[in-house]
DNA sequence: ATAATAATGATAATCATTCTCAATAACTGA
DNA sequence: TCAGTTATTGAGAATGATTATCATTATTAT
């Protein structure tokens, strides 16, 4: 069961070839809204596709991320997470990583002030530094709610 | 000449000895304003002091990092880069990233609807999450100058 | 000064990611 | 449909950044 028409059509029209694993691993992140690593979905397309290769997942991740088709993240864990692009886009969404425990929490509410201020922002980039901005991204650090009560703060 | 007296104080205060090795790292990043590699950071370091080792720098930021006198930034390059804590502070400050060359700006200047947005994305994460939150970071990804003239986008 | 022990430097080890290359599979045009 | 061209794959080696090990050294409290 090949993903959706749309990503497959993506693929095809930027000039590459619809393979298996580019499909499954499509699959795989169309069904985990989380941000999963290399490693996890790795072994999540193994279990349709045996034959899939770690090198595979890294170049295809890899041409997804510059296709557009999929948003690498780096919460800072030493890995890369990757997201559907489709997935992150349903609204301006954001992450908050506890510094403690590593867990990331989406929340993809948007509040007013946000679109003034990426504009400004934006704009004074643009002005000040000739720079023309595709997307932002804001990441919150501080404590999850389990990490509040356990107080020895101080490790990854 | 070792460092500031008040970054040694902190250090002794937590409880760390005060060693030549910790004292011309924080020497090195206090003279360098910007985000700094380890590796850059051997180098400069091994200036005054020869005998530094790699292991060092990298046991000594993350003592700086967790102690809260350096900040510790990741923009996707495969390596982390390092702030003096002090320096970043000097006011909210942003980083622009560029897709294409890697090149990182800063640039500082706050803008009042940012105050007011924090304060409601915090409020919302405090009461709907139960998290608290220590800091922000915003990233913008785009183009710099150089890298929209040379239109031959998509590799990094 | 001296003892107790935290910190260091050299090196090996680890981990994620990238590279190499021969084998394979996807598109193309006939 | 089939063969030819060539992108893509999988296995494993290679890389690069970071971390762990451990005997030696330096710092601090006594």
């Amino acid at each position: 069961m090949p993903g959706p028409p749309w990503l497959r059509q993506r693929l095809t029209n930027a000039g590459f070839r619809l393979t298996w694993p580019r499909q499954v691993i499509l699959d795989v992140l169309g069904q985990n809204p989380q941000h999963l690593s290399a490693e996890e979905i790795f072994f999540h397309v193994h279990q349709f596709y045996p034959g899939i290769g770690m090198a595979t997942v890294y170049r295809t991740l890899d041409l997804l991320t510059r296709t557009g088709l999929v948003f690498k993240f780096d919460f800072g864990d030493g890995r890369s997470r990757y997201e559907l692009a489709s997935e992150a886009a349903k609204g301006p969404h954001h992450h908050m990583i506890c510094t403690r425990c590593g867990r990331i929490i989406d929340f993809g509410h948007s509040i007013d002030e946000e679109g003034e201020l990426i504009a400004a922002l934006g704009k004074e980039l643009s002005e000040k530094h000739g720079f023309k901005i595709n997307s932002h991204r804001i990441h919150f650090y501080g404590l999850c709610q389990d990490c509040q009560s356990s107080s020895t703060e101080g490790k990854r």
